[in-house]
DNA sequence: TATTATACTCCTGTATACATGTATCAATAT
DNA sequence: ATATTGATACATGTATACAGGAGTATAATA
């Protein structure tokens, strides 16, 4: 692991240590196959090897990460076939969306959607200027992931089927770690699909049209896993 | 809590606890409302509270149960609406069975579940001529559960992709308790209703047209919704 | 030199003692 | 008589010591 996560003085949580590992896990901080410690974590979130157990058995429900005895939580691996399912699933989700009690669209998250759609706009114009400066590099990913992460948040609020927002939350965990890696491979390509992503979603909410929103997003999904999967043909090949 | 549940002398691990604990949440034993406390189970699987509250924290993770700090583990109780939300979700889901990636049936599912319909027979048989007799009548309940809930493994084991099957999975378990609310008070029509079900699923099973299970999964899962909501409001009229 | 057995090291699994949170009930002041 | 407050009992949350399992390195032997 980097030197970068050093020890934290404030006391969190246990589910804002979760919120913190998860989201190591989709930036890849802790990449797939990675090893976690109990013995680590707990020293650098300043609590004992408990309360981290009880994160990392959530985190395993979530099919985040797997338990080992006598090794340690390693950072869950996934096929190719495997990734493949779970866009397939995610695909059908969002179809549903519309189907299932969509709530009404507030002014409130119009506006959330709108300042997202400027940070994507000044993030893809930053992304083809500034091509490929080395320095700034980590900070724009992590720019695109905040902002792809609260996107994926307004919509799952759409959701009014509680257990379908859950698993519209989950099979986007499990796949983020990979979209991710599409993400830090061509940023440039998926900063602008992102914005037309955000563009096409505002004028859906605009519409209070929670439905054309579903598919709007199957279409995306079904993009993305194009690139991952492509990306991964290429992983293999070297 | 019943005082039939003795001390168990045999250690058995987390995972058959935590299969024990939900089996007794979908039959009722553990009805929804109902208190846990994790010294009791402990004592109970002779095992220390550390395995019990592992386990808790997977069920409640699972949705079936709510833990509260301070007071105890509540085995999770759903208004009319949320169960009507999770109906809706399974109804989805079984017609989505046929489209991801269904594995063929073996010969050997074929005969397991010719057995359930033998004993759903059976169990139908002795509903009918026995009526209302009163000591048998918890073992017959006992004799449906277990029927249904191989019959459901069954058909899980038919679902090739993984995610989906968990969601099959997850949402059986949690409307599980309140579709046993309903078999308790109609014993009759119900036992009957699980051979019209499994006759229509092994006439698919012998056809290996996997979607056509998960249509009719999709409408007897719709037939047990209004049975449930029936059920609902004659428990609130009272 | 290759191979196998064994001891060692480190990590998770479990048990237990203690800290903290919640609800109930009784006592007291209004 | 009633409302409020405080003590108390008991629940879960956390820390820590110890037991068990898995991998590795080392040393003895064929």
């Amino acid at each position: 692991m980097t030197a970068a996560l050093s020890k934290i003085t404030k006391r969190v949580g246990p589910e804002q240590i979760e919120t913190i590992i998860r989201d190591r896990i989709c930036l890849r901080t802790y990449a797939p196959g990675a090893i976690l410690h109990e013995g680590t974590l707990a020293e650098e979130f300043g609590v004992s090897r408990t309360p981290i157990r009880e994160v990392l058995q959530r985190l395993s429900a979530a099919g985040l990460v797997e338990v080992k005895n006598g090794v340690g939580t390693i950072v869950t691996e996934r096929t190719l076939e495997q990734v493949r399912q779970i866009y397939a699933l995610r695909i059908k989700i969002a179809a549903l969306i519309g189907d299932m009690s969509p709530l009404d669209v507030a002014a409130r998250d119009i506006q959330r959607m709108e300042a997202l759609l400027q940070r994507a706009r000044t993030l893809a114009e930053t992304m083809t200027e500034g091509a490929t400066g080395a320095s700034e590099e980590p900070e724009k990913s992590g720019e695109y992931w905040r902002i792809n992460h609260e996107a994926h948040a307004i919509i799952g609020e759409l959701i009014g089927n509680e257990p379908l927002r859950e698993i519209w939350d989950r099979t986007y965990f499990q796949t983020a770690s990979y979209w991710y890696g599409v993400v830090q491979s061509e940023k440039d390509t998926v900063a602008h699909s992102l914005c037309r992503e955000l563009e096409d979603i505002l004028h859906a909410m605009n519409r209070n049209d929670v439905a054309a929103i579903g598919f709007i997003e199957r279409n995306f999904i079904s993009y993305g896993l194009e690139r991952v999967m492509a990306a991964h043909q290429v992983r293999v090949r070297d």
